[in-house]
DNA sequence: AAGGAAACTGACCGAGCGGTCAAGGGCGGA
DNA sequence: TCCGCCCTTGACCGCTCGGTCAGTTTCCTT
């Protein structure tokens, strides 16, 4: 599954071939069937794989933290860094959510993180910590800010994730004006 | 091309073949060949011609506002309600940017809009309106918000397109706090 | 040692694709 | 009317790919 991953992220999912995989892997085409049904259900079990990966990697993070702000900021840290150690899934996770196949077990997926998100917004929002806006729409643009963070900085610039991290907070939190 | 489009759009670049884009067409294959070298020819055209007819949108939008806080505001504007006009090319610019053969031209039309972007935000931060951060993490997060909340707001949620830049203005300049 | 299940091989197949091109048809000028 | 040019057609080609399967090896059990 590593080998996939990896091929599916240097050259893309559609020109890697089930061949490919296995020549790199230095077996018969026979085993990769023997292991998946199909190239399509090892890309569907790549993505909920590495989603839970994320998703435990969040709520360890997070633990037991009581201020709403504060989970909201360590869940970005937790997401840009779980990117920056798994960055070979990032081209995966964005081909697949262009992918009709693959869409609706993206969606899934975002729509849990979503909701993770939006439980922290209305807890912030009750405190009056946090602007009275559509809490989904808030989630929604938080988590743009890391996915373009992560794809530009980590993957393309390879910048240390910490400075990242410090400023995606900062965007996320008081916006571009001082 | 305007047929290309919306097939790409609706079943994903890969999956809609040449045969099928001449057909809905009612015309023969030898015509598409006639007007394109490649199918791939016929992706590239648009995504150029997409950028350049969203870029038009956001310069006659901005004008000659000296505010640079408001040109970014007006332009995130001008972006979302382009978007919000022309949902199919979402999908389409989405998928080439996960493709190894249009991603150098999906780069370049980036790397331009950030750099609209970095002007004003330099504009803002000698300004002291804006925070003194890496200008193009900042242009980044932005074109993150807005990717993201078109995807959701106008394309999924089909919610107002006011609305949605209203919040998504007050975001980027605010960020999530009161 | 014998047997058999599990793991693995790689030649093979059919489908579907992008792209080609010989043939056909319509139309303007002679 | 007839010729010749140009646009258009769609059957066809070569090729790649996902997926199959009869057969072979490996190794655990008895």
């Amino acid at each position: 599954m590593e080998c996939g991953a990896r091929l599916f992220a240097e050259r893309g999912y559609h020109p890697t071939s089930v061949a490919d995989i296995v020549a790199s892997l230095g077996v018969g085409k026979g085993v990769f069937y023997w292991y998946f049904a199909s190239k399509d259900e090892l890309l569907t079990e790549l993505l909920k794989a590495s989603n839970h990966d994320l998703r435990k990697r969040q709520q360890q993070a997070i633990g037991d933290e009581a201020d709403p702000v504060r989970r909201i900021e360590i869940g970005i840290r937790a997401s840009l860094s779980w990117f920056a150690e798994h960055r070979e899934y990032f081209a995966i996770i964005q081909f697949a959510a262009t992918d009709e196949t693959f869409a609706p077990v993206l969606a899934r997926n975002r729509e849990i993180a979503i909701a993770d998100t939006i439980r922290h917004l209305k807890d912030g929002i009750v405190d009056g910590r946090i602007a009275d806006q559509d809490p989904a729409l808030l989630a929604h643009a938080i988590h743009g800010v890391v996915a373009e963070l992560t794809r530009h900085a980590l993957i393309d610039a390879s910048l240390p994730v910490d400075e990242v991290a410090d400023l995606c907070v900062a965007f996320c939190l008081n916006g571009l004006c001082n």
